[in-house]
DNA sequence: TGTATACTATACCGTTCTGTATATATTAGT
DNA sequence: ACTAATATATACAGAACGGTATAGTATACA
């Protein structure tokens, strides 16, 4: 990939989450990446193919992140649901944590037709199934159920912490999810 | 208050949910509530103040709901936090549920400095302490902890039916409730 | 040396944005 | 009938928006 093109998805993704995506111009992220509008628009159709892409990069990097992290501590794949929360808290505690995008995204165009609130309802989907797939693997029976819960704690928590940094709700969060993780469990 | 400055309001509150705050443009608010941008910016100083009114009033109108129902089903105060999330599934699953003004505004205005970011930020806040106060009713020990994980389970649900109508969090997220509740009580 | 590719510089188009100026009409109270 | 308040109609200023057109530069490869 193009150094330009992909400058300009790092400075597009920095922007959309400090000062949101629709308050940010095309000009300013040129500006910002040091390169001009033409150059932008050979590499991205319109704003809105390169807000899909911003998306996309994102909760693929946060992804590989959590996934390295994952098996790298643990052998046992029925362990990794208890290590999750450890790592979100890792990942928001982190001074490079400025939000989730795909929540930004949903809200910014709630509009339900909207490509851009497709794919971040879509990708909200992928990751509370990826949160059951580790429930399932511990042998949790209703591991949809705890799933959805678990997602809602970390969505809850993302969304405290982007409106005030160092809330430290994801350490109840975190303590939310083990009695949840421990009595979905037993049953 | 004048007719015509409280159907700004509503029709501003309607179109902010439906289209997003900074994809609403005042010329829409005063078309689609029959009037014009003089009136408008009579009883409004900017667009700044009309997002902070429509963000009191809907907090306000939350809460007062709230309130009465939680008064209506209960005398003993410390029933009441075992009844919250009923009465937050019944809000939720409402035709009329388009989502929390607070949560929505704090993600078009990131920033920390702004005055309807800070708005949002309290809100969110109180809420939480209401939470807790009908925690401490409750004669529980750690009441500002429960009150945060049940506000991150609230928040949460909310997020996830703003992106997708009819996704029953809600229910998961009271299921969620009911073990936390009941664990912090034994403790 | 010739040519393709990547990039810059700059100006512009049409639209939309918040907010204001001006002038007129409607309504109610005295 | 006079006055004041309320609302309308309309036009506009000034900036920002997404996106395009045109022309020129820099680099690398044949």
């Amino acid at each position: 990939m193009s150094v330009l093109k992909d400058k300009i998805l790092v400075v597009a993704t920095d922007l959309f989450h400090t000062r949101g995506i629709n308050s940010t111009g095309v000009d300013t992220i040129v500006a910002v990446a040091g390169t001009t509008k033409m150059t932008l628009y050979k590499y991205y159709r319109t704003k809105e193919d390169l807000i899909l892409e911003v998306l996309q990069k994102n909760q693929q990097d946060f992804q590989n992140w959590l996934n390295e992290k994952l098996n790298a501590s643990s052998k046992k794949s029925s362990d990794k649901i208890q290590q999750l929360f450890d790592y979100i808290e890792e990942w928001i505690s982190s001074p490079a944590f400025v939000g989730v995008a795909f929540i930004k995204a949903s809200v910014e165009f709630p509009n339900e037709e909207n490509p851009i609130h497709q794919l971040s309802s879509q990708q909200s989907r992928e990751f509370r199934q990826f949160i059951s797939k580790l429930a399932k693997e511990a042998n949790i029976k209703d591991a949809d159920g705890l799933g959805l819960q678990l997602s809602l704690l970390f969505e809850g928590a993302v969304q405290a912490e982007q409106m005030k940094r160092g809330s430290g709700a994801i350490k109840y969060a975190k303590k939310a999810a083990k009695i949840l993780i421990d009595g979905a469990i037993k049953a």
